[in-house]
DNA sequence: GGCCAGGTCAAAG
DNA sequence: CTTTGACATGGC
């Protein structure tokens, strides 16, 4: 189906919205190519280091990993925590955050060895109470970590997301459980499927949806989103 | 100059 | 269990 052949009723949630969305964005859009074999590890940092920080800064900060040679668990683990910060300066949080990555590379060496492979053979719910259980790693975190590293179907819930559900009157929903829940069950179980659609629904959120709902202008929406109506048109 | 960015955590209410 | 403040840099 194309994007245009869907008449859209306001407020009737359900599969065919769900992924009716995704077709939009998509087609207006494109793929979004994110995290494409960078390293397993790279990725992690890169989740990390993008909490609540513009990828702008990010890259930053993981070039200067990188030319330090510090993008790989053991040098993390050994690296100094003040040294570390200063190369992720950019980023922002720098103190926390390079705490919070040498600590995660510690447990990496300590548990699995450095080998991430290994990691990532757990099954997913097994994966993410570990990774929820480091410092720094929250739902969001955790959960991209899985889809784009370890390449196994969780859906990513954002601050986009859940504004852009909102005001379209998806779902009545709310909270990241929930809205994880409902992206889930109207979706066919697909890692490559979840891994655009969450990034699309961040690139719509970035041209349409500044934070401020009071702001929304979505008057040229290529993928016909009418905030303030809350329906696809 | 003010607002915002691909959140998380601990401390209150 | 929900709300609030701290954490911090860089771009528009």
């Amino acid at each position: 189906m194309t994007a245009r052949q869907c008449r859209v009723k306001p407020r009737g949630a359900g599969p065919f919205l769900v992924i009716d969305l995704y077709t939009r964005l998509f087609d207006s859009f494109g793929p979004q190519g994110w995290w494409p074999g960078d390293g397993d590890f790279e990725m992690m940092t890169g989740a990390v280091l993008t909490q609540n920080t513009a990828w702008t800064n990010v890259e930053k900060a993981i070039v200067a990993l990188k030319n330090a040679g510090l993008l790989e668990p053991s040098a993390m683990a050994r690296a100094d925590e003040h040294v570390l910060a200063e190369l992720i300066r950019p980023a922002g949080y720098y103190r926390q955050k390079a705490i919070r990555l040498k600590d995660l590379a510690v447990w990496l060496m300590e548990t699995w060895d450095g080998d991430l492979a290994k990691l990532f053979e757990q099954p997913a719910l097994t994966l993410r109470h570990q990774l929820l259980d480091r410092s720094g790693i929250g739902p969001e975190t955790a959960d991209s970590i899985i889809l784009y590293a370890g390449e196994k179907p969780v859906f990513v819930i954002d601050a986009y997301t859940t504004r852009i559900v909102g005001r379209i009157g998806l779902t009545k929903l709310n909270g990241y459980h929930d809205l994880q829940k409902f992206f889930e069950r109207n979706l066919p179980v697909d890692v490559e499927l979840y891994q655009e659609y969450h990034a699309l629904l961040i690139e719509l959120g970035k041209r349409h949806c500044a934070a401020d709902l009071a702001k929304a202008k979505c008057d040229a929406c290529p993928v016909g989103v009418d905030c303030e109506n809350h329906i696809l048109t």
